[in-house]
DNA sequence: TTGTAAGCGTTATCAG
DNA sequence: CTGATAACGCTTACAA
């Protein structure tokens, strides 16, 4: 109580440590800490003066440097972001999941940190995890099969944990079945009766121009969902249909993308689009043409996710991202636990929209 | 090279130290850190050999953990997030700032922790925050005018930034002149012969339900943000135009926000809102009422946003999400270099677009 | 150029 | 219930 002169002198801030309360609370210094971690009995007397010291001093808890150095975990787990964040995170689908996982970090008092994998440079993320103390590595947004990443967190013993990528044994996957949700898709519009049905393929690798792509090129994909979808395309409408990959994954570039597909004559009666972001590139480009959705062209996107602008509902694969998130977020905690966690998969279900109907 | 029986009797996980690298190259572990420090000259000869041993030992650097403890510095700043992570990123304008203050961390080797406050529970981010090393925290997404985090953060020392909020002393803010962008705004109306203009605000405070406010409301906002764009309308106009908020910050909520004034006797000719989200939101409650942006409706919003599934252009003040953020982060650059930082004023302007028309 | 030694601020183990 | 003491893994004067 009273003025302790703070605003006079004030070394340039150095914090009191835990060894400082002590001696002001006459205790040893392993008395005191036990009054922060809380396990062992201290008598309620001494620890009222430890506390009663810690508040004269301004000290505000252990550091926690040292407490997680001390037990060798920063209750820190990265998330690995391809392409810049405001890139990434303008799909809500990515978003979703984001905030499915980063529930339950927060059940488990752990922090997200971002590890964003900037376009070219993969040293920038690489030299961020060799000076960050991470408890494990999440490929949350589904990159590349490969990431040069990989072996460099492995070799510190950080558990990785992905969602199809990167493929390598050292990373718990997290899987939906791409290309069984591709053939409910496919399958639904054929039942419709379409049969010129085109493909707006994800990009299949990073700066992937937008434009048609070969069933070659879908074979070389660098990108595993964008891979796994088209193949399930071709493998039940054979390779003879129009397949477009997008620019990136925006609305803008679907539309785009999109506009190769209906400006061929003949039109397609149907696209698949890899996701509900393309799938608003193509509605938009379809609408700037004057077709109607989906009289004139019926649309189905892929994840499941709001488009709130949109009057009408997409006819999609629901992903249901937040879930998938907190699955992720709950194999972590196996994963932490020490557990072998084996790769699981999710489950995913085909929404019936209002952009689709009978050819 | 050849089998280094890594698969037989592997114990669980001990990674190697640089003491024992020390040792397998024969060398002091004081010269095996050098190696890794970079800075001393180290001879090129020992420097190899350390090298191998490492690679011997598969040894991937120095332990984050250890070193920030020596270095007192984590190398990580948290970002307060207000909401859910899937709420508060559904903003694209938040995001934008969010990736312009990662590109200059990237620049810095930093890492970006997110530090959620979800809706209830201040004492989740508190937690975190009292948990993990952070070397900065930073308000980014301007939230409530105070908050618990400020107290617990200065009393560790740790330097924080803000957009506005919380206001505090100890908060180096970087502000935007809400006041007067919002004043162009409603100039430009006016210029156009708008006369009955309506404000579609922001929520003033957290879990605000939608409805119409007063200026009393309007003086009592929790969100500085909200309360400052209010004001400036109510100054320009008088009192006693409509003013509604919304009950959170998305379409959705805008467009049911709006659906107040839109419904309302006798409609107004103009609306101001507080976001390219909520004016999103205004644009479809009016084009599902049958009434055409601008010729019977003139919108305008605030940040700058694209709209990408709009036809059309949103007329907005421009806030350059992406330059505040690198803005924010060179700020941060300068306080964690121990500069005594004032408080900045980040600029504005007004982007006419095709959503206001003469009256 | 290399080695010695003293911490960084905690926590855990084990006596008392 | 409390107090020495030894780590945790690294960095950096300072000495050789």
């Amino acid at each position: 109580m009273g003025r302790q002169g703070q605003s006079t002198t004030r070394t340039p801030h150095r914090r009191p440590t835990l060894r400082e309360v002590a001696d002001e609370a006459g205790v040893s210094i392993s008395t005191a800490s036990l009054v922060y971690s809380g396990k062992q009995g201290v008598s309620p007397a001494t620890a009222e003066r430890v506390r009663a010291a810690a508040e004269t001093l301004g000290y505000a808890g252990p550091d926690p440097l040292a407490s997680s150095l001390r037990h060798g975990r920063s209750g820190v787990v990265g998330v690995h972001v391809e392409g810049a964040l405001g890139y990434a995170f303008q799909d809500p689908y990515a978003v979703s999941v984001l905030d499915g996982l980063g529930q339950v970090l927060d059940e488990l008092g752990m922090g997200m940190l971002l590890v964003p994998e900037p376009p070219g440079g993969a040293e920038h993320a690489a030299r961020l995890v060799a000076g960050q103390a991470l408890d494990a590595l999440v490929f949350a947004l589904c990159g590349p099969t490969t990431s040069a990443l990989v072996d460099q967190v492995a070799a510190r013993g950080i558990p990785m944990l992905g969602t199809g990528a990167p493929v390598d044994e050292r990373v718990v996957q997290l899987r939906i079945d791409d290309r069984a949700a591709t053939g409910e898709l496919v399958d639904h519009l054929r039942r419709l009766g379409h049969e010129r049905i085109a493909m707006l393929a994800m990009p299949l690798g990073p700066g992937a121009p937008a434009g048609p792509v070969t069933v070659a090129d879908v074979d070389a994909a660098t990108y595993p969902d964008a891979r796994d979808r088209a193949l399930a395309f071709v493998d039940r409408l054979g390779p003879d249909l129009p397949m477009v990959q997008s620019a990136g994954l925006s609305i803008d570039g679907g539309a785009q993308a999109a506009a190769l597909l209906l400006d061929a004559v003949p039109r397609p009666t149907a696209v698949v689009a890899q996701s509900d972001l393309l799938a608003a590139g193509v509605i938009r480009a379809a609408t700037d043409r004057g077709l109607s959705v989906p009289d004139d062209l019926s649309v189905v996107g892929f994840d499941g996710i709001e488009l709130p602008w949109f009057e009408g509902r997409l006819t999609t694969v629901e992903q249901d991202g937040r879930g998938k998130g907190r699955r992720l977020g709950d194999m972590l905690r196996r994963l932490l636990d020490g557990e072998v966690v084996p790769d699981e998969e999710h489950p995913t279900r085909l929404r019936l929209g209002t952009t689709t109907c009978p050819r």
